[in-house]
RNA sequence: UGGGGUGUCGCAUAGCAGCUAUUGCAGGAGACUGUAAAUCUCCCGUCUUCGGACAUCGUAGGUUCGAGUCCUACCACCCCAA
């Protein structure tokens, strides 16, 4: 993997890159569709490919280790071929899934154990299994596995949590340089930064991230349950030590307000499951704002979806039928509001890049902030 | 014209003397951030100073301390005979 800067402009920490992979290149700032268990929910990759213009898309190590399992995978030749997606692919760790499925796991210093959310079996995760899982996978980049504590946390569980999420960083960092790709493509290894939401322990895991020489650094540990000032103000911190040479990575977020704070403070990529859950559950992201789609007030409305987008759904389809659709729960309103966010999120970042490069990012940035918060 | 049955918030249902009338659907709104999510929450008789207040089980009477629940009449619908 490679990484070259294209732009970074005065005014704001914004940049614009090149991103090289196996799988081909990755212009940045971007935003990843999330597709967990060996699929964007909704959209297939035609779609991926011709309406969104997705660059690169996710999968999960604990879902596709559970379901369908890697000898499967191996068999199927990775994940590229199984799923029929040729551009790059990014795999989650499953560290995320020491957050969200908490109740189900336990963590020791080996690893953290998981009840499977499927059929109840036990599976031991640790630094080590978790890249050669990912290498089954066989995911253009890969993840570390951490613990993502919750926002809320107080500072004496974070200081622990993050001496086991760095203990693990280090394993898992020279087990990913003692072992080899299995397919004909390099895969490269992303360590994550923690520290919640606390200055010390931020710019602490940033440095010990730094050191490493990773060819791409991530933040994780954000969205979940603090304030957006404070996530902003983390990403600040932690992006003054990690590398400008390398692409950064901010993990799950966001809104498209989040994506575009993010993006001014040095952020390369995101993702998020937002464009795709909140779809189905009939909200609308455009660059005008937000619709909930299930309120009375479409009913009528037959103009396009969005009558500025050039993509199909957004041509084709009225607010008015879109409504219809989410009403009378055909699965054909999600399909089309999975492939409107997911191609608004693409478009926003796309047009992000352009006005890095264009050297007026900072002028459109507040403006574009305000557009899309309002509630429609 | 006889005989029998049934009427509960838009629809469908539970309740068959004990105080706050159940549940589902439909309808309205909100939530969702490295996906256990086509999911979850709230509202859904009227009024409200959000604490409540007042109504209400086809209609009208009656029995009873107390009636959606029992009795009588009427109305409507359904079934079976002609």
């Amino acid at each position: 993997m490679d990484f070259k800067l294209e732009a970074n402009p005065g005014g704001t920490a914004a940049r614009a890159g090149r991103i090289s992979t196996g799988h081909g290149e990755i212009l940045t700032p971007v935003f990843m569709p999330v597709g967990t268990v060996g699929a964007v929910k909704g959209v297939h990759a035609r779609e991926l490919r011709d309406d969104i213009k997705a660059q690169i898309i996710l999968g999960n190590t604990y879902h596709l280790y559970l379901r369908p399992g890697t000898g499967i995978l191996r068999k199927a030749g990775g994940l590229h071929k199984f799923e029929g997606w040729d551009r790059p692919i990014l795999t989650d760790s499953g560290g995320f899934q020491v957050f969200s499925l908490s109740e189900r796991r336990k963590l020791t210093e080996e690893g953290a154990w998981f009840r499977s959310h499927i059929d109840g079996s036990k599976h031991l995760f640790t630094p080590e299994r978790v890249v050669d899982i990912q290498r089954e996978i066989g995911s253009d980049i890969m993840m570390a596995l951490d613990e993502c504590p919750p926002g809320t946390s107080e500072w004496g569980y974070a200081r622990k949590s993050l001496d086991l999420t760095m203990k693990w960083l280090q394993r898992g960092w020279k087990h990913f340089n003692e072992t080899q790709p299995l397919y004909a493509h390099s895969q490269a290894f992303f360590p994550i930064v923690q520290g919640c939401t606390f200055t010390d322990l931020r710019r602490e895991a940033a440095t010990r991230v730094a050191e490493l020489g990773a060819e791409g650094n991530a933040i994780g540990g954000l969205a979940v349950g603090e304030p957006a000032e404070v996530m902003y103000d983390m990403i600040e911190v932690v992006n003054e030590i990690l590398p400008a040479d390398r692409p950064r990575y901010l993990m799950g977020v966001g809104t498209p307000a989040n994506i575009l704070e993010a993006i001014d403070r040095g952020v390369d990529m995101m993702d998020c499951v937002m464009p795709t859950r909140n779809g189905r559950n009939g909200m609308l992201f455009t660059r005008n704002g937000v619709m909930n789609m299930r309120n009375l007030k479409w009913a009528d409305d037959f103009s396009p979806i969005d009558p500025e987008s050039d993509c199909f759904v957004d041509q084709v389809y009225s607010k008015a039928y879109l409504r219809h659709l989410f009403i009378a729960g055909e699965l054909l309103a999600m399909q089309i509001a999975s492939i409107h966010n997911l191609a608004f999120y693409l478009w926003l970042t796309g047009e992000a890049r352009k006005h890095i490069l264009a050297g007026d990012f900072h002028i459109w940035k507040p403006q574009m902030v305000e557009q899309v918060s309002r509630r429609l």
